[in-house]
DNA sequence: CCGCGAAACTAAACCGGTATAGCTTGACCC
DNA sequence: GGGTCAAGCTATACCGGTTTAGTTTCGCGG
């Protein structure tokens, strides 16, 4: 019962036609007449033929596969609640394209830049997603040797040479930052991400230029790694300052909640004492207590314009840029009036 | 300079001698003389031969790649830090061989069923890992109908008929609900995950079994589909009991922190009026307040171990069962005595 | 010194598609 | 009525490997 899968051969065979007559009728190509490519196509259909990905690959090089390399740790991989999201929104787009997701999770740059060789040399995908851009990332200049096309996520830059899918976080940033201060803060400070990476930069200069808009000072600015552990640690470096911050903003969700317990555990009432902010709009961030205020994007529209996007760029070789929502802030209860507005509760703490 | 890849044929003619010989030579086949196998392997690597994938996977049917399915909805895909951690360990076994993961996130079971059925019939991965077994998992006639090679993941049961890398998570129940009888709790409830599941019903038998051992009433029971948001629910109805209970035992770490929220949202102290404890030692879980205390099992060295069990499934046609060490209990500081052991504290709130 | 078998190697088929060159056929035009 | 051209189709090369059948070479026993 279970026999072999057809071949192209056999629906030639059983059309009475030549197998280059059938490849011409199922790829919509002109020579065929309507009335063959018609019993083509059914004789196609009925014998449940499927063309084989692999002669097809060796024919046309081509491998109807996509790419994304994460550079994460694996300690911290779980962390980061947006590849998992965008990686949904990916999906849902290939999947009705009968395109497939490679995935390659890399420890370190040595491991990133053979990932993407290797996935090239194979000829594993068609194109890559390209996240976490940094500073002079050498992956522009690898991608272009290697031919790969690539959509990069970020915001635009003159200095990333590929078609983009574009977030204005600075937005998000702005508003917390404004929010905060209607609120009477004055002593905001930011939990920075990673510098090298050009969000992680992006996010801290918006907050520069948002305090300075406010004419606040943004000299509170702590760097980390955007884990929850070096969110951490920067909270607790930015409470043990003679003049601590009222309000903090940090640079995602992860490193907030941290914070958060760092404030509680010193016995910090939030937002009573302290006010806190994070980033993604994680779903946990609106179940801890208080439900987190954070900037929301939208990474699984994110994943989807982002694969329609290198589809467009694969099939046609050329894609325009696209600028998504920017990210907003979604105020819930981690942030209030600052202490000084409503008398001294925090020196007695 | 940029020049054509070296094709096998490149690697014959410089060496004078047929392809089919250098293909014998490259895969260590007889009937190829030491020195001649030697000249040809050393013209390969000077020439920078690479294999063509595409080519190999046409003529021999596989595609060097492993497959994995992710049923779970875009919106709370996020909330699982499973995935990442045990794909990152998945990983680092497959990119020393040479392998690539092909991923896929499905949104419901019939999207899943046609996932199983693309990736097998475009011969698009060599293999798949199984998780979030179901009872009665139509996945398993499926891959058996299919013919695809599969690894499970979870406890052993007799009713999954692939080899399965495990662990024993009733253990860490166990522990769990030993550890606050010990703390003098006795209204001890249990908030479970999807009962569909085959780790959500094996938690919630084993938490009843521990009960049971202990002497207590394994009646507190809420099942939940994993969420955090339904964590939340889960936890305001039990603690809307006339008589509610002082700890609870979460089937993972977003629900337990999701509960965390809910009981100080109340003005309920962790510990002192409720004890948690969570599952899964994801890495936040460590930076909440009160750090939780939680159960830990080791993801990416479950990916190592799924990835290596796999990949002697394919290659060699059948594989032993792997166990790996059983979760086991990590106290923090979201467990205390029983309210009642103190005093009656919790009755004033 | 012949015959035989194994070792070393070659030639060619094969996997299942795509792409190109060439062959028929019929309509149209002058 | 012969020439031209396009449409419709066939035959075949090709992608880059693997694998099988067949050929040559050589050592060795009788």
């Amino acid at each position: 019962m279970a026999q072999r899968k057809p071949t192209i051969t056999d629906v030639a065979r059983t059309a009475g036609v030549s197998k280059g007559l059938v490849s011409f009728a199922l790829n919509d190509k002109p020579g065929v007449s309507p009335e063959t490519r018609k019993r083509i196509l059914d004789i196609a259909g009925d014998l449940g033929w499927r063309p084989s990905l692999s002669a097809r690959s060796l024919s046309t090089s081509t491998s109807y596969a996509l790419g994304l390399v994460i550079r994460r740790k694996a300690e911290v991989i779980s962390a980061d609640p947006f590849f998992p999201a965008f990686i949904a929104g990916v999906e849902s787009v290939l999947a009705e394209e009968g395109r497939a997701l490679v995935l390659s999770v890399v420890p370190d740059a040595a491991a990133e830049l053979r990932s993407y060789r290797t996935l090239a040399g194979d000829n594993r995908v068609d194109g890559v997603f390209l996240t976490d851009l940094r500073n002079a990332d050498e992956r522009f200049g690898l991608l272009a040797e290697l031919g790969l096309p690539a959509v990069a996520l970020g915001r635009p830059d003159p200095a990333v040479p590929f078609p983009s899918v574009q977030l204005d976080d600075t937005r998000g940033i702005a508003e917390a930052v404004a929010h905060l201060a209607s609120l009477g803060h004055s002593r905001i400070a930011h939990v920075a991400g990673d510098p090298h990476m050009m969000h992680g930069g992006r996010r801290r200069s918006s907050f520069d230029d948002a305090m300075r808009d406010a004419g606040l000072d943004p000299a509170l600015v702590v760097e980390t790694d955007f884990s929850a552990s070096s969110g951490a640690d920067a909270t607790r470096r930015l409470l043990d300052d003679v003049r601590p911050p009222t309000a903090i903003v940090y640079a995602n969700d992860p490193m907030a909640i941290a914070g958060l317990g760092v404030a509680q555990q010193r016995g910090l009432r939030v937002p009573h004492d302290l006010s806190i902010t994070g980033f993604d709009g994680t779903d946990i961030s609106g179940y801890v207590y208080p439900a987190l205020t954070t900037i929301t994007s939208d990474p699984v529209e994110w994943g989807r314009v982002a694969a329609r996007s290198l589809l467009e760029l694969v099939a046609s070789g050329s894609v325009d840029s696209v600028e998504l929502p920017p990210a907003s802030l979604l105020i819930r209860a981690s942030t209030g009036p600052a202490p000084s507005h409503r008398g001294s509760d925090a020196a007695h703490s």
